[in-house]
DNA sequence: TATTGTTATACTCTATAACTATA
DNA sequence: TATAGTTATAGAGTATAACAATA
C-alpha cells in the first residue's frame, strides 16, 4: 500500500523547461535500450518457433487486420517499409503460402495482398505467442522495471514507501 | 497549473493484477511502435550526415565511455552483438581509422579496441547531433506524446486540468 | 505525365558453427 | 580443456535508383 498515485511531475517537461528537455532526452534514451532488449529475444523466439522475422511479422498483423487486403503501397506506409523492399517481402511470404497477391480489375497497376487461411491461421497462433512472450519478459523484470524506469528518468518522485527492492507484498 | 503531479497509479501494475498486466503489455507495445519510427529516423541521419549505423554508434559510445578501451568480449556484452559479429564491427570501424585494436602483453588472446582521436572526435560530433535530432523529434510530437503515452496506457490519470489539445499555455 | 509496382545493386546486420591461437 | 577472437556461410533487412506497365 501506499504504491498508488505516486505523484509524477509531468509539469517540466509540458512546460518545456530546460529540466522537462533533460527527462525527455533520457526518457527515449531508456526507452531505446530497453526495447533493443525486447525486440531483440522477440526477433529470436519468432525466428526459432516460427521461422518467422519481425517486419514479416509486422506486415502480417497489417494484413490480419484488413480481411479484403491492402494495396503494397498503403502496406509499405503503414509498415514504414520502402516500396521497392515490400515486393521482396511479400514474395517471401507469399512463396510460404502465407499471403496471396491479386490484381484488381478496376486498375491493373495495383496489386492487392491478403492473407491466405494458412496464413491467418499462423498469424493467429504468433500474434497469441508473441503476446505470451511479452508477459513472459515483463515477468522477468517486473514489477521493478516499470516503476524503475519512471523513477530512473526522474518522471516519478520515488517516495519512502515507494522503494521496490525486496518487500513488495508487505 | 494544475498539469504538475499528475498522479499515477503504479499500483495495479505492481501488485500483477489483470489490470496491471494489461496496462503493460500495452506499454511495451506502444514503446515498441513508437522507438521504431524514432530509432528508424536516427538510423537515416547517422547514415546520411555521418555514414554511420546505429550499431556502429553503439559500439562507439560504449568505447567513449572507456578511454582505455574494452575487450572484444566486453563490447560484445554490452552491445548485444554476437561475438563473431563484433569481429566485423571493429574492422569496418578500423578502416575508416576510427578505432584500433591491439594486443596487451599479458594475455596474447586478447584484443582491445579503443577510439582513436579521430574516432573520439566524430563520436562527440555525431552524439551531440543525436542529442540534438532527440530534441527535433521530441518537438515536432511534443508536449502532447509523452503525457498522451502515458495517459493512453492508463498509467496517469487523466484530468480536466490535463486535457493537452489547444491551450497548453493559458 | 503521374502512379503503382518491380527489378537491380550494394552494403550492413544477424545468427550459427567451425576453426585458430593462446592459456 | 577452456577461453578469446576470427573466419565462413547464409539469409534478411535497408536504401537508392532505374525501369516497366498502366492510368
Amino acid at each position: 500500500m501506499g504504491l498508488a498515485n505516486v505523484k509524477v511531475d509531468l509539469e517540466a517537461i509540458i512546460s518545456g523547461t530546460q529540466e522537462g528537455k533533460k527527462q525527455e532526452l533520457r526518457l527515449w534514451l531508456r526507452m531505446l535500450s530497453t526495447t533493443k532488449l525486447i525486440s531483440q529475444e522477440i526477433r529470436r523466439r519468432l525466428r526459432n518457433e516460427f521461422g518467422a522475422t519481425l517486419p514479416q511479422f509486422d506486415l502480417m498483423s497489417q494484413l490480419f487486420r484488413e480481411p479484403d487486403g491492402l494495396r503494397l503501397g498503403e502496406l509499405s506506409k503503414r509498415t514504414m517499409v520502402t516500396n521497392g523492399n515490400i515486393t521482396g517481402l511479400v514474395e517471401r511470404l507469399e512463396i510460404d503460402g502465407l499471403v496471396i497477391r491479386e490484381t484488381p480489375d478496376g486498375d491493373r497497376r495495383v496489386t492487392v495482398a491478403r492473407l491466405t487461411d494458412k496464413g491467418s491461421t499462423a498469424f493467429a497462433k504468433m500474434a497469441d505467442a508473441h503476446e505470451g512472450w511479452l508477459r513472459d519478459m515483463m515477468a522477468d523484470v517486473e514489477p521493478a522495471v516499470i516503476a524503475d524506469m519512471l523513477t530512473d528518468i526522474g518522471l516519478v518522485k520515488r517516495s519512502a514507501s515507494n522503494h521496490l527492492s525486496g518487500d513488495a507484498g508487505a
